[in-house]
RNA sequence: GGCGAGAUAGCUCAGUAGGUGAGAGCGCAGGAUUCAUAAUCCUGAGGUCGCGGGUUCGAUUCCCGCUCUCGCCA
C-alpha cells in the first residue's frame, strides 16, 4: 500500500503554534515515519497557503504588499516545521505558478461539467481601499447594547451575532471609510445538487469519533451552493474574461495544493508522472491531517471537488483531524498574544525539540480539547521522558559500559516478547491515529524494563552473573534506537543510535521477539540523552514566550468564585507556639498554634525550608475552618499559608505587622 | 434559538455494546533500594462516574428533563 499524507497547508499570515503542531504536522510526521519504518512508500505533502483575504488586510495593516507578506511568512513556516523535524518530503507554496494553473484548471473542469453556476450578490465595498470586505472587516454600533466596536458578524460585548447590515454607522475597519453595497456577481459549487453523491462516499468511509458527527450535521442540514470566487485582486485570477478582478476563494483552490505540490514534488524527483502514483491510482491511501477547524473542507466539499471534476482522482481515505490545544486554560490566540509561537520557542530552546514534541504527543488533542501548560510541560519531561525512558536507557548504558563496552548479547525471552508486543501495540495504535497512546505504550515498555532491572539487581551480582543479567538488555536498547525514532527523531533517537553504533531496523523486525543485534558496542561514555528541565529553564519558557500577559489576569473566568465561597474561608493570624519535626517525615513539621480560643496542632509540610526554631514565637496565617486530617498519625486541624518562590521555596505568608493571635484577615 | 460534543479520583484524562469490588499518569502518604539525571521499584489513601426523574432484577453506561462548559449553524 501507498501512502500520501498531507498535514493543513498553513497560512501564510502568520507564525505557527504549539496548537498547529501538536493538531496537525506531529501527528502526520509521526505517522510518516513510522509507515517508512515499516517500509511502506509515505510521500508527506505541505506548503505555505498564500492567498485570500486575510494576507490583503495584513499587507494593508502593515503598509506592505501581499507577497511581501507572504514572502515573509513562507520560509517561517518552513523553516519552524523542519526545525521540529516535521519530515515534508515537499514544502510548497499556493503562489507557484503551477498551483494557479491546478486551480485554473479545476475552476474550468467543474464549469463545463455543469457544476457552477453564476450568481449575483450584495458585497459591501470599500471606497477607499478598493477592495470587498468579509462581515468581520465591518464594525459600527451594536444595535443591541450599543456598543461602538461591534464586528460585521458579532457583537463581542453583548454576543449578539449581527450581519452587516444591522450595525449603526458602519465602518471599514481598514481605512474607516463608511462601506458601500455593491452588487457583484460570483460561481457558486452546486454542493446541494452534488450532495447524493458526497453522501455514498462519506458513508462508504469509517470517520474518527470527533469528525463524524460533524459531518453528519451539515449532511443533514441539507448543502447549499458555495461561491468558489470572489472579489479580489490577491489569488488565482479567474480564467474567464468577464470575471476580471476576480480570484478563486481559497477554501477552494488551498486544498488542490495538495495536488500541485505533489506535482513540484514529482517533478524534482525527476520523474513529473510519479504524481499520478498517488492521486490516481486506487492503490493509494489518502490522509488528509488537519484540525477541527477544516473538518468539513477535507471530508465533504474537497471530495465534492474531485469528484465533481471526475478525472479519476482518488478521494481521501482517512481524515483524522485533532481538537484544539489550549493554553494554560484559555484558547490560544495569535491576535491576543495567548500563544507559544515555534520559532520563538526555537530561540528560547534550541536544545528542548524532541522534549516539545513528546509533550505535544501526550497532550495531542486527539478526541477532545486538550490544555497546554508550561507545569505540565515540565513534569511530563521530567517525570516521563527522563525519569522513566531515557534514564532507563542510561542507567543500563553505564552499567554495560562499566563493564567493558563491547557484551554479546544474552537471550531473555520475556524481554523480547515485552518489545515485540510493545512494537506491534505502538503500530497498532499508530495507525489508529492514536498518537499519545502508542506513545504511552512506549513508556508502559520503559516501566517494564524499570521494574525487571530493579528486581534482577545486577549492581547486586557477581561480575559474570551481573554481565550475562545486563546482556538480556542489550536487545532493548538496540530497539530503542528504532521505536524512539517516530517520536523523537531530532535528537534523541539518533544520539543513541550512534553511541550504540546501530542502524534504524524495519518495524517488521521489531514486532519478531528475536535479536536484533548479536553485540553491543558502546563507542563512547553514555551521557544522559535528555536533561532534565530545571525551575530556571522553566522560569525562563515562561516568562519569555508568554511575554504579553504582563496583566497578571490569569485566572480564567471558569475559574472565579463568589464572594460568599471565599467567606466560607475562615482565615486567622496566629502565633506559633512550638515546632518540631515529625520522625521518620523529611517534609513534615509539628506545628502548636496559638489563636483567639486557644492551641491548635497543625503538620505543615515545609520542614525543608524552614528549620522549627526558626519558627517558634513567629506569626503566620492560619486557614481555621479546614477539615481535620490525620497526618503520620498526628491530627492536623488548618494550614498554614506560605507563598511559593521561584524554585518551588516556601515562603511564609504574614501581616505587616504583628497582631493580637486569632484576628480575623479578610 | 437549532444542532453537536463534553461533564468520571486533588490535577490531566481512559473506560463501560447495562451486571460480582470503576481505571491510568501526575500529585500525596508509607516502605524497599542506591546501577542511574534526588532517578527506580513496591504498597496505600482518594471517586454518590454533573443534577433530577424513568426503563430494568440491576444504570456511571439506555431514555426524558435540567444545569454548566465548548463548538458549529441561523
Amino acid at each position: 500500500m501507498r501512502y500520501l499524507v498531507t498535514a493543513a497547508l498553513p497560512y501564510a499570515n502568520g507564525p505557527l503554534h504549539i496548537g498547529h503542531i501538536a493538531g496537525a504536522y506531529l501527528p502526520a510526521d509521526i505517522f510518516v515515519r513510522y509507515l517508512r519504518l515499516k517500509g511502506e512508500e509515505a510521500l508527506y505533502i505541505c506548503g505555505s497557503d498564500e492567498h485570500g483575504v486575510a494576507i490583503t488586510l495584513r499587507a494593508l495593516q502593515e503598509g506592505t504588499s501581499p507577497q511581501a507578506i507572504i514572502d515573509k511568512y513562507h520560509p517561517l513556516l518552513e523553516r519552524s516545521l523542519r526545525s521540529l523535524g516535521i519530515s515534508v518530503d515537499y514544502y510548497g507554496r499556493t503562489s507557484d505558478p503551477l498551483h494557479h494553473q491546478v486551480g485554473q484548471h479545476f475552476f474550468q473542469r467543474l464549469l463545463a461539467k455543469g457544476w457552477l453556476e453564476k450568481r449575483a450578490v450584495e458585497q459591501f465595498w470599500d471606497p477607499q481601499a478598493q477592495a470587498f470586505l468579509p462581515d468581520r472587516y465591518i464594525v459600527g454600533t451594536c444595535p443591541h447594547c450599543s456598543y461602538e466596536e461591534a464586528y460585521g458578524d458579532q457583537c463581542e460585548r453583548c454576543g449578539a451575532l449581527l450581519s452587516p447590515t444591522d450595525l449603526i454607522a458602519p465602518r471599514s475597519r481598514l481605512t474607516g471609510a463608511a462601506p458601500e453595497k455593491r452588487l457583484s456577481e460570483q460561481y457558486y459549487l452546486r454542493l446541494d445538487a452534488l450532495q447524493p453523491q458526497i453522501e455514498e462516499y462519506i458513508h462508504r468511509q469509517e470517520w474518527k469519533s470527533n469528525v463524524g458527527p460533524v459531518i453528519e450535521n451539515w449532511l443533514r442540514a441539507g448543502l447549499a451552493p458555495r461561491a468558489v470566487t470572489r472579489d479580489l485582486n490577491w489569488g488565482i485570477p479567474v480564467p474567464l474574461p468577464e470575471m476580471q478582478g476576480k480570484v478563486l476563494y481559497v477554501w477552494f483552490e488551498a486544498p488542490l495544493g495538495y495536488i500541485s505540490i505533489t506535482q513540484k514534488w514529482a517533478a524534482a524527483t525527476g520523474s513529473p508522472e510519479r504524481w499520478m502514483d498517488f492521486w490516481k491510482s486506487p492503490d493509494t491511501r489518502i490522509i488528509h491531517f488537519i484540525g477541527k477547524d477544516n473538518i468539513v473542507f477535507h471530508t465533504i466539499i474537497f471530495p465534492a471537488v474531485l469528484m465533481a471534476v471526475d478525472e479519476g482522482y482518488t478521494l481521501p481515505a482517512a481524515v483524522p483531524a485533532n481538537e484544539f490545544l489550549n493554553l494554560e486554560g484559555r484558547k490560544i490566540s495569535t491576535s491576543r498574544r495567548w500563544t507559544v509561537d515555534i520559532h520563538e520557542y526555537l530561540e528560547v530552546a534550541p536544545d528542548r525539540i524532541d522534549e516539545l514534541r513528546f509533550v505535544l504527543t501526550a497532550l495531542m488533542p486527539q478526541t477532545k480539547d486538550r490544555d497546554f501548560t508550561w507545569e505540565e510541560f515540565a513534569t511530563r519531561i521530567n517525570n516521563e521522558l527522563v525519569a522513566t525512558l531515557t534514564n532507563l536507557l542510561h542507567r543500563i548504558l553505564t552499567l554495560l559500559w562499566r563493564n567493558g563496552g563491547r557484551t554479546p548479547i544474552q537471550i531473555d525471552e520475556e524481554l523480547l516478547q515485552a518489545r515485540a508486543q510493545a512494537a506491534a501495540l505502538i503500530g497498532e495504535r499508530i495507525e489508529k491515529f492514536d498518537f499519545s497512546g502508542a506513545l504511552e505504550a512506549l513508556l508502559h515498555l520503559a516501566q517494564l524494563a524499570n521494574k525487571t532491572l530493579t528486581e534482577r539487581s545486577p549492581w547486586h551480582q557477581a561480575p559474570e552473573q551481573a554481565l550475562r543479567t545486563l546482556a538480556a538488555y542489550g536487545d532493548l536498547v538496540a530497539a530503542m534506537g528504532t521505536l524512539l525514532e517516530p517520536f523523537l527523531p531530532v535528537r534523541v533517537a539518533p544520539r543513541l543510535r550512534e553511541l550504540l553504533g546501530c542502524p534504524l531496523f524495519s518495524w517488521e523486525r521489531l514486532v519478531q521477539p528475536a535479536p536484533l543485534v548479536e553485540e553491543i558496542v558502546l563507542s563512547s561514555s553514555p551521557e544522559p540523552l535528555v536533561r532534565k528541565l530545571t525551575a530556571e529553564e522553566l522560569r525562563l519558557l515562561r516568562e519569555k514566550l508568554l511575554p504579553s500577559q504582563s496583566s497578571g489576569d490569569s485566572t480564567s473566568s471558569a475559574d472565579y468564585i463568589s464572594m460568599q465561597d471565599f467567606q466560607k474561608v475562615q482565615l486567622r493570624v496566629v502565633t506559633i507556639r512550638s515546632a518540631e519535626r515529625v520522625p521518620k517525615a523529611d517534609k513534615l513539621l509539628k506545628l502548636v498554634v496559638e489563636s483567639h480560643d486557644g492551641l491548635h496542632t497543625v503538620v505543615s509540610g515545609v520542614a525543608q525550608h524552614y528549620e522549627p526554631e526558626a519558627l517558634i514565637g513567629q506569626q503566620a496565617v492560619w486557614v481555621a475552618n479546614l477539615t481535620p486530617r490525620t497526618l503520620r498519625g498526628i491530627q492536623s486541624e488548618g494550614m498554614l499559608l506560605f507563598a511559593e518562590g521561584e524554585n518551588g521555596e516556601l515562603i511564609r505568608v504574614l501581616p505587616e505587622r504583628p497582631v493580637s493571635p486569632g484576628s480575623l484577615v479578610r
